[in-house]
DNA sequence: CGGACAAGCTGA
DNA sequence: CAGCTTGTCCGG
């Protein structure tokens, strides 16, 4: 902040640093301040640049303008924006994503203007904590270390950490910052936390401005106890940050799809490294990432045991063929034994894959070869191009077919015949819609099932081999998560019998025996050799660069010492590091050619 | 990104 | 060579 007495002290008109909300420039430059303006760092202007008026932030004040320029006076301040520090971290996270600051500043600033903060309301004393009776022994041993992963079961009742975590940071002084997976959940948690007096600014505004969320943004800025949200929260403003804490860590939700590939915890840990304030990230099955940075702390085996559930395998190799892999009698009596019953089946569609039963011959189009074939009124129709023939097999003349996979609209079909009431499909193609009506007792779904419903008695995994086989060099953790999610709406308030079914043909498989024994330990000490010798993260540091002029990006990016460059395979790179210093060096000093690339770092699909 | 400006193409 | 398209450059 300047005032009067500087300006009179100097005869050097005054000048700022702004750094454009424009996507595709990465440079700063230096404008005016009006007379009668004042102006901080953070704050959001608009600029004339080169003919047309742009947001941008300010980022730096009192700069000496490099002589011989001539400036342009600001043509607005607009309101107040992310504050230096976070400003610094976004160029921390533009190198470690290899992205732009622009993109991670516009997930910082408020949601519209905000014209002042105010003050900090924070209670002199502390919030009400919950009786100590009442807190589980194990939230202060989460809080103790500086770095802790805080290994929870699913169904253990989160809310006494997160009590106490808000409660020693404003013990000491400040806030606590807390991220959520869903912005559901943190409403949810939010909510909570109001109803019992604490201060809590909620960061769940849909994007676009909007004047609530100005509000909540004001009212973090302006010191409230906690502050809350889902990814986007990890750049939420905080007054005297104490202490950070990041739920479900392992859940994806928390990495963004577009680059720069920001990954939430990584960002809010390094947030609170840079202040000195301790980190707890929590989590039923932590990532080897949370692992290898921090110190473990889990809670009683019996804890353990309790919050996980009961869970039951059926091995699909020993089920009567003529049934189908997909409908076992224990999922039938399951089924048909009341309470509420959510079915996975992690594939849309009506498409099936039928082999002849003859000559086993999948059944493919003649035309276009695809063998997403669908058969309806007694004839194939192609589900790629719609050409229609008849239900013969072109190999050996065949008429008669069996189904090898089963779309969720099928399986429905089937379902709601074996147990003789309606089933409700639920896939992301539903999603936005009216949710799965209350009483529908039987719904069957994609993997959007789990979090479209709020609890259930009972969850069965249809095909869980989908899972633990596909091809992604995290699909073991990703399972497993999957069957933390699902235990946890069993566990959500059930008094009933309920368990977690689970069809494979692999019944001991490392993720089936760590969720059945509730011990994900077992998971990770076999994964983190595996992911060694294959050379993939964490041991590693990865990216993937691919896009319309990746090549070029390629050729500019060189041979840099200690990346290994593979590639390209369909027009995409993987470069791999001992470690992210020496990637995001080497991708920081390499400049962008016009045109689109697509620089992933830490890729989710490899 | 998107405006400015230059170089290239077309048609009479 | 006007009038338009296409491409490259650069912003204070």
């Amino acid at each position: 902040m300047v005032g009067a007495v500087d300006t009179d002290s100097s005869d050097a008109p005054l000048v700022v640093r702004v750094l454009p909300d424009v996507a595709a420039i990465d440079k700063e430059f230096d404008y005016l301040v009006p007379p009668g303006v004042d102006v901080a760092v953070g704050d959001v202007v608009r600029i004339e640049l080169h003919g047309r008026r742009v947001g941008g932030w300010v980022v730096a004040v009192d700069v000496v303008a490099e002589p011989g320029l001539k400036l342009k006076p600001l043509a607005k301040v607009s309101g107040r924006g992310p504050s230096a520090d976070l400003i610094d971290l976004a160029g921390w996270a533009a190198w470690r994503w290899a992205g732009r600051r622009a993109s991670l500043l516009r997930t910082a600033a408020p949601p519209g203007v905000v014209r002042s903060v105010g003050e900090a309301r924070r209670p002199s004393v502390s919030t009400t904590p919950s009786p100590e009776s009442a807190r589980p022994e194990w939230v202060d041993r989460a809080l103790a270390p500086a770095r802790a992963v805080l290994r929870l079961a699913p169904g253990a009742d989160r809310y006494p950490l997160v009590q106490a975590a808000v409660a020693s940071a404003v013990e000491a002084g400040g806030s606590c910052l807390v991220l959520c997976p869903s912005v559901a959940e943190a409403d949810a948690l939010a909510g909570r936390l109001r109803r019992e007096g604490v201060s809590t600014a909620a960061m769940t505004h849909d994007g676009g401005a909007s004047r609530a969320g100005a509000g909540e943004w004001a009212m973090a800025a302006g010191g409230a106890s906690a502050v809350i949200g889902a990814r986007a929260a990890a750049w939420a403003p905080v007054r005297d940050l104490r202490r950070v804490l990041v739920l479900d860590e392992h859940d994806e939700s928390f990495q963004q799809e577009q680059a720069p590939t920001w990954h939430a915890r990584d960002v809010l840990v390094e947030r609170a490294r840079r202040v000195g304030a301790p980190a707890l990230v929590v989590s039923p099955c932590p990532t080897l990432e949370a692992l290898g940075w921090g110190e473990l702390v889990v809670t009683d085996r019996p804890v353990e045991r309790a919050g996980w559930g009961r869970l039951e395998v059926v091995d699909q190799r020993d089920l009567d063929p003529a049934l189908g892999p997909l409908f076992s009698p224990r999922l039938v009596d399951l089924v048909r034994g009341g309470g509420r019953v959510a079915c996975v089946l992690n594939r849309t569609g009506r498409a099936r894959l039928l082999a002849c039963g003859a000559c086993s011959t999948v059944a493919r189009c003649a035309e276009c070869d695809s063998a997403s074939i669908d058969d309806g009124s007694g004839g194939f129709s192609c589900a790629r191009c719609g050409t229609e023939r008849p239900m013969v097999c072109l190999e050996c003349g065949g008429a008669r077919f069996k189904n090898l996979r089963l779309g969720v609209s099928r399986a429905r079909e089937e379902l709601e015949a074996l147990v003789g009431e309606p089933v409700a499909e639920v896939t992301a193609a539903t999603v936005g819609g009216p949710s799965p009506a209350a009483d529908t007792r039987v719904v069957i779904g994609t993997e959007a099932a789990l979090h479209r419903i709020a609890r259930a008695d009972s969850v069965v995994f249809m095909d869980f081999d989908q899972e633990l086989l596909a091809p992604r060099y995290r699909s073991v953790e990703q399972a497993l998560g999957l069957l933390a999610r699902a235990a946890r709406l069993v566990e959500r308030g059930n008094a009933r019998d309920g368990r977690l079914l689970v069809q494979t043909r692999s019944p001991d498989h490392p993720v089936i025996m760590a969720a059945k024994l509730a011990d994900p330990g077992r998971l990770a000490a076999s994964e983190a050799p595996l992911r060694a010798a294959l050379g993939f993260p964490p041991s590693v540091a990865m990216a993937v660069v691919s896009g319309a002029v990746a090549p070029e990006f390629m050729e500019a990016f060189g041979r840099p010492d200690g990346v290994k460059v593979q590639g390209p395979v369909d027009g995409a790179w993987r470069l791999v590091a001992p470690d992210h210093q020496v990637l995001c060096d080497a991708l920081a000093a390499t400049d962008r050619p016009p045109g689109r690339v697509r620089v992933e770092v830490d890729p989710l699909r490899i």
